[in-house]
RNA sequence: CGGAGAGUAGCGCAGCUUGGUCAGCGCGCAUGGUUCGGGACCAUGAGGUCGGCGGUUCAAAUCCGCCCUCUCCGACCA
């Protein structure tokens, strides 16, 4: 394995803080020479942060390997069709680019690959022998994201590694799922990542279960929640909280009370001298044909996944002042007293049901009611918890304390079921000869993303500081005046004999003051330095630096020394 | 898509309010020289249709309009 040399090689560093970043691992991946942007969320991986990539991309291929998957590759462009044949080319919307080849065939740009995935598995599959299979891939996404974010963190062109697992029954799926989530686990502290693996919303997905790591960060384009008390751990849209049913107490008789100019919840409150989580309020939204007509504790937001999820639709959207008046609602004074019609649900939040004597709208304007009382008062279609966690709010499982955190989802693992083999007409033919659809799973990580984590915690105020296992190269070697001969040789019989030892070794050859060879070094982040420099050459010695900390180890200038003073500060790296 | 901010040399910025030696500074880059252990110094030099288009004006980086791009917050996020 053969060294390479800085002067020869394309790792252009920059001085200072470029203007447009703002998180660390941007900051850095720009500065040290490894990204470079093209457009909104598009970016070019120079050679040192390719490196970076396929090394975080080899552990993932590792561990997939090692719970049986087989990697292959599949198209970046897909027939539009394919995607109409499974709804999402509906679904999907704005993140799934479009245009037309030039039969005038409408393609898109996959941004994932269930479609394609069970399409070929339609094909090949016929026999319940043929299961379990795990297929991966880590390829080339694109999702024409509203907004991308951070750097690496969010991006619309990106490197995922997705895989599908495939199986004769959902019992199978559950027995391998925990398999894919232990090598998640062993992929990311592989990465010297820690996140919070924590309970997702299958969504419109359907399936029963999914799970995604979170590393919390404040810069992270994602929410969670974590209870402080029993771990319990949720992603924003499905969290759950403990509404604390208020002490029983007589139903009390309704009442009209006159709040002029109270349109919103902390007006009526303030003006009844009530605290918000005594009243109702009243949301809306067009779900589809019909509205939803949501009744909430005031005190409480209404979480638009979980409410969609209840209403089955994936059409959700504010309703307009017509909607609501088109419903006989009065909006700011809604009530759900009275409403009906053909084309209303009224969606009762589980907050109502443990409530008390609330004051809701009269549906008259500039009137309340007081004493509004669930069932007694009004009906509902449906009722369920749709409201959003917030921080602070007591935990539904041991009590404890709530916190909504921002965090960076490195991973997302889903029990998917039938959907897409339904869809498609994936089927096989079980023990019984009977045609049945695939149960699948599928398990996605974003690599660039997971790049960027591992920066966001290995990085100190001058640069990166690369763990072992994901390193681009393990060694650096700089010799502080390469145009003095004898330097330069045994630099380079170092850098020579470190990488026949199967370590990746840069040398930095470049005549510059040693002063802008140790910022570099610091900002690059390789682990291990080693200085060739005339000072300690005079005594017959070179040091070896760790980026880590700095401890600083002089040995004598032979090759023997040197290899063992390398490994040993990179065994204590554990690379 | 809503809110905020920004586009002037490769990077970081000043100039814009008050139109007229305002095409400038620092870093970087090139050449020569002096340096050479924690982002050196001197000299010379290259590099910009001031995001684009249109308008106002004798005159526009500067004023006006439209558009584009980028960043941040939110919405969104299989």
């Amino acid at each position: 394995m053969a060294y390479v040399r800085w002067s020869r090689y394309f790792l252009p560093t920059w001085k200072e803080e470029p203007a447009e970043a703002d998180l660390p691992s941007h900051v850095l991946m720009l500065r040290a020479g490894m990204i470079r942007p093209l457009a909104a969320g598009i970016y070019t991986y120079l050679p040192f942060g390719w490196r970076a990539l396929r090394k975080v991309e080899a552990i993932v291929r590792e561990e997939m390997d090692a719970i049986g998957g087989a990697e292959l590759h599949m198209p970046v462009v897909h027939p539009a069709e394919l995607w109409a044949k499974t709804g999402r080319l509906v679904d999907a919307g704005e993140i799934l680019i479009r245009f037309q080849d030039r039969a005038g065939r409408e393609m898109v740009l996959g941004p994932t690959h269930e479609e394609v995935v069970t399409d070929l598995a339609r094909r090949e599959i016929q026999s319940w022998r043929q299961l379990p299979l795990m297929l991966y891939q880590i390829q080339t996404k694109f999702r024409d994201e509203p907004r991308a974010r951070g750097g690496l963190v969010r991006v619309r062109e990106f490197t995922m590694k997705d895989g599908y697992s495939f199986h004769e029954d959902a019992a199978d799926l559950d027995r391998y799922y925990p398999e894919v989530y232990r090598a998640y686990e062993r992929i990311f502290r592989r990465c010297g990542l820690a996140p919070v693996p924590v309970e997702a919303d299958p969504g419109l997905m359907g399936g029963s279960g999914s799970h995604e790591f979170m590393l919390p960060n404040d810069g992270g384009e994602d929410t969670f929640v974590r209870c402080t008390g029993c771990g319990y751990a949720a992603n924003r849209e499905g969290a759950v909280a403990d509404k604390r049913s208020d002490p029983d107490e007589e139903l009390r008789p309704l009442e009209e009370v006159a709040t002029p100019g109270c349109d919103t919840i902390e007006e009526v409150a303030s003006f009844l001298g009530v605290p918000p989580r005594r009243t109702a309020k009243a949301v809306f939204f067009r779900a589809g044909d019909r509205l939803a007509f949501v009744v909430i504790r005031g005190d409480l937001e209404v979480n638009e996944a979980k409410l969609a999820r209840l209403l089955g639709t994936a059409e959700l959207a504010p309703a307009s002042e017509e909607e609501i008046a088109a419903s006989g609602a009065v909006p700011g004074y809604a009530s759900p007293i009275g409403i009906s019609g053909p084309g209303v649900v009224i969606v009762v939040d589980d907050s109502i049901p443990g409530a008390r004597n609330l004051v809701a709208g009269a549906n008259k304007e500039g009137f309340h009611l007081r004493n509004v009382n669930f069932p007694r008062d009004f009906q509902a279609s449906l009722v369920g918890d749709v409201a959003l966690a917030r921080d602070g709010d007591p935990c539904v499982r041991c009590g404890g304390t709530l916190r909504v955190r921002r965090g960076i989802e490195l991973g997302h693992i889903f029990k998917l079921g039938t959907k897409y083999s339904q869809a498609l007409g994936a089927t096989f033919l079980d023990r019984a000869g009977q045609a049945r659809p695939l149960v699948m799973g599928c398990y996605g990580i974003g690599i660039g993303r997971l790049l960027a984590a591992v920066i966001e915690s290995h990085h100190d105020e001058e640069g990166i500081v690369w763990p072992a296992s994901v390193t681009p190269f393990h060694a650096l070697v700089t010799v502080l005046n390469p145009t003095a001969q004898p330097q330069l040789a045994l630099a380079t019989s170092i850098a020579a004999h470190l990488a026949q030892l199967g370590l990746d070794v840069l040398l930095d050859d470049r005549e510059r003051t040693p002063g802008e060879k140790f910022h570099d070094a610091k900002l690059v982040g390789i682990p291990v330095l080693v200085v060739i420099g005339p000072r300690s050459l005079r005594k017959g010695e070179v040091e070896i630096e760790r980026r880590r900390d700095g401890v600083r180890d002089v040995v004598s200038a032979d090759l023997a020394a040197i290899q063992r003073s390398v490994g040993d500060l990179l065994r204590a790296e554990g690379g």
